[in-house]
DNA sequence: CAAAGCTCCTGACCGC
DNA sequence: TGCGGTCAGGAGCTTT
């Protein structure tokens, strides 16, 4: 039976619904993918500020100090959008638990997308496209740093590996992972070890490496000589890889009519499929009960205790 | 220092 | 149908 999960939107496939709407790295990606053809080389003509914080205050005179600006190019690291300014500020952007970017179709002036409760800031550019930055949970932030404080800035100064650079492999994860006596799942959600994983990605991630959740992080680096790191950090790279891809072919394949970005279906293997078999799974599913649901460090943890040791 | 717990927030869902 | 309770989670902060 498959199940999707549709990033940054509540959901439903007709037999299951999904509430948690979870940006993470592949849904990231998705969204910066879907603005720059919006965004990059654009000036900012307009923009409005709705309200004075998300999880953060917004800075000092934030709209004032956007508006006019060029947008040279945009990048990510971990799960920040970084929209780099031709004045040698960095337009900072989290999406949080519950942010949306929603680009408007072409003639929105007529009133059919009049800001909602939710949008929380307002971008105008100088072709004429808006794009609202929406986030019900205000769990995510924007912000202006000068390019050169990056590297320092309390929100990237301790940022861990970026799992799609050229140097995420199995040698770099278990020196991470070193010394960490968390369990593999809390580490793996940790920012400082690895940028850009959340919960779901997570519980992929651990399936398709064949490792329980419930393991010593320390131990996961020091198993088999390395190997279990290196399937480990494979199995990262596969599962954000193929989540990306799928969300690609969305933005390729659909023109969403509400042009909203960062959100496409996407299969998993266990997460959100307590009970059910794990894919390929040939064992009695009435007798070991199928995928299991834990909870750790307060999150959901979904894994196969069979194919996961 | 590391690790676990708490907290922010709203919407969806469930049971009555 | 309405209403209150529960759950979801990213990540900084607080506590141990």
């Amino acid at each position: 039976m498959p199940c999707f999960h549709r990033a940054n939107i509540a959901y439903g496939t007709g037999f299951r619904y999904f509430t948690g709407v979870m940006p993470e790295l592949p849904e990231v990606e998705t969204v910066r993918r879907g603005l720059a053809p919006v965004l990059e080389g654009r000036c900012l003509r307009r923009v409005e500020q709705r309200r004075p914080d998300l999880r953060i205050p917004f800075p000092e005179n934030f709209a004032a100090r956007l508006q006019g600006q060029r947008v040279k190019r945009l990048d990510r690291l971990g799960k920040y959008i970084l929209a780099r300014l031709e004045d040698g500020n960095v337009w900072v952007i989290h999406l949080g638990m519950s942010g949306r970017m929603v680009i408007d179709p072409p003639g929105f002036s007529d009133g059919a997308a009049a800001p909602g409760r939710h949008d929380h800031v307002i971008i105008e550019t100088d072709q004429g496209r808006r794009i609202r930055f929406n986030d019900a949970r205000r769990f995510g932030l924007m912000t202006l740093l000068p390019e050169s404080e990056i590297a320092t800035h309390p929100l990237f100064r301790d940022l861990g590996l970026e799992p799609l650079g050229n140097d995420f492999n199995g040698v770099a994860l278990a020196a991470a992972l070193r010394g960490k006596k968390t369990p593999i799942k809390s580490a793996l959600l940790d920012q400082h070890v690895v940028a850009g994983l959340g919960n779901i990605y997570v519980c992929e991630s651990l399936y398709h490496a064949g490792i329980a959740p419930l393991r010593q992080a320390h131990r996961v680096a020091a198993a088999a000589k390395g190997a279990q790191a290196e399937n480990l950090a494979r199995a990262i790279r596969q599962v954000l890889g193929d989540a990306i891809a799928a969300g690609g072919s969305s933005l390729r394949d659909h023109v969403q009519p509400s042009g909203e970005l960062g959100y496409f279906q996407h299969r998993f293997a266990v997460y959100g499929r307590e009970g059910e078999p794990c894919p390929g799974c040939d064992c009695d599913v009435r007798r070991k009960g199928g995928i299991k649901r834990i909870v750790q460090s307060g999150r959901s943890t979904f894994y196969c205790a069979i194919r996961q040791r």
